[in-house]
DNA sequence: GTCTATAAGTGGATAGAC
DNA sequence: GTCTATCCACTTATAGAC
């Protein structure tokens, strides 16, 4: 990993620790108090220093929640497509979005500060904040629905569906189970298995 | 529908109408920009009044935000009893819960700004709030879990899945709906339909 | 790299006039 | 019922010592 020094001295990873433990203590207090309430003087309390050494780190608050947000979606995206590539060649497209599946619950639970932050935030910050970011998600988006665009074109997706309803419906289901999902209740693998087997077949048995 | 006068005069219309745009205003800006980060300067001026004007009405910021939140799941919950009820005696699970999703539907999209307003900050208002609002929350959530603990018992929801899970995953899926429904494309009776078959039978085709 | 001190502004809530 | 005026606590961000 690249250190980022300002003067060329080789003692930068004690800066680069400070800085992920501000993003980190951030993004908790963010998930669980908003973006506008949660004051600089708490992130620094939390992160074990004062709130104007912030700024030796960062130019503003804003800039704290870009990165936060940003890390939220590449987190999940990074994990989803490390699992679709390990793929064989041929794989139908069930096997491609059951990886997907697994890869966005992975990323979205093992990053649960992150992630959580940002689905909750999303819509209630700053317009400048959320155009910087829309990118990053929009990327994500598009990726969704190279996948399942795919599954129509083979014949594996249903056709009575849109397929943007489904990948809204699906994404956001998934989404939402960073707010509920408990690991002391059954294995990570377990729940990937019947999150998928509802997404695919849906809760009921065939009429 | 009784007024509420605090002198026993028969004028109070206009008293409960302010009042009335206070929650609405208040439920729109909380939606938008969070809890926190609404002012009451900003509600009384969306709401045509002077700031000061509003502890007439209210005690604290907090007991808005109570409403707030109470309106939106008994909105909600309303369409939903509404709807099952109407249907006759002896119906199957599979019509009492596509009853529900529409009711469910339909009371979040048309009470947006108060159901949007609750899912979007419930998960980080102060704890004092959510505690009084717990009660009505757990009711609703009962409510379902009677649905589908009829549906598990006729055999009509599939027993590969848990019904907790499935409870947490539809309701969490559905609710995500006001987050990006568009009425604009396509019908809301087309939109339920489509959302009940995904619900019901899934996203894929058969293997 | 982190500290203290402080500037400049904004928040919820209250008092009392009308 | 709504207004104006105000209290006092708290906010982000900056300046400069160490």
């Amino acid at each position: 990993m690249a250190t980022k020094t300002r003067e060329g001295t080789a003692s930068a990873e004690v800066d680069t620790a400070t800085r992920e433990r501000i993003l980190l203590e951030a993004s908790r207090l963010f998930r669980h108090h908003g973006y506008a309430a949660t004051t600089l003087r708490e992130v620094a309390d939390a992160a074990g220093i004062k709130a104007g050494s912030i700024y030796y780190h960062f130019e503003s608050k804003e800039q704290i929640l870009g990165e936060v947000l940003d890390k939220g979606i590449l987190a999940v995206a990074k994990a989803v497509r490390e699992r679709v590539e390990a793929l064989p060649q041929g794989a139908t497209a069930r096997k491609k979005v059951a990886a997907a599946i697994e890869g966005h619950l992975w990323g979205l639970l093992h990053h649960g500060d992150f992630t959580s932050a940002n689905i909750r935030i999303y819509g209630q910050i700053p317009p400048a904040a959320k155009n910087r970011h829309r990118k990053v998600r929009r990327d994500y988006a598009d990726y969704w629905d190279a996948l399942l665009d795919e599954a129509l074109q083979r014949g594996e997706l249903r056709r009575d569906i849109g397929a943007t309803i489904a990948r809204l419906f699906v994404i956001g289901a998934l989404n939402w189970t960073v707010e509920w999902y408990n690991p002391q209740k059954g294995s990570f693998d377990d729940f990937v298995e019947q999150i998928t087997t509802i997404v695919f077949d849906g809760t009921f048995v065939k009429e």
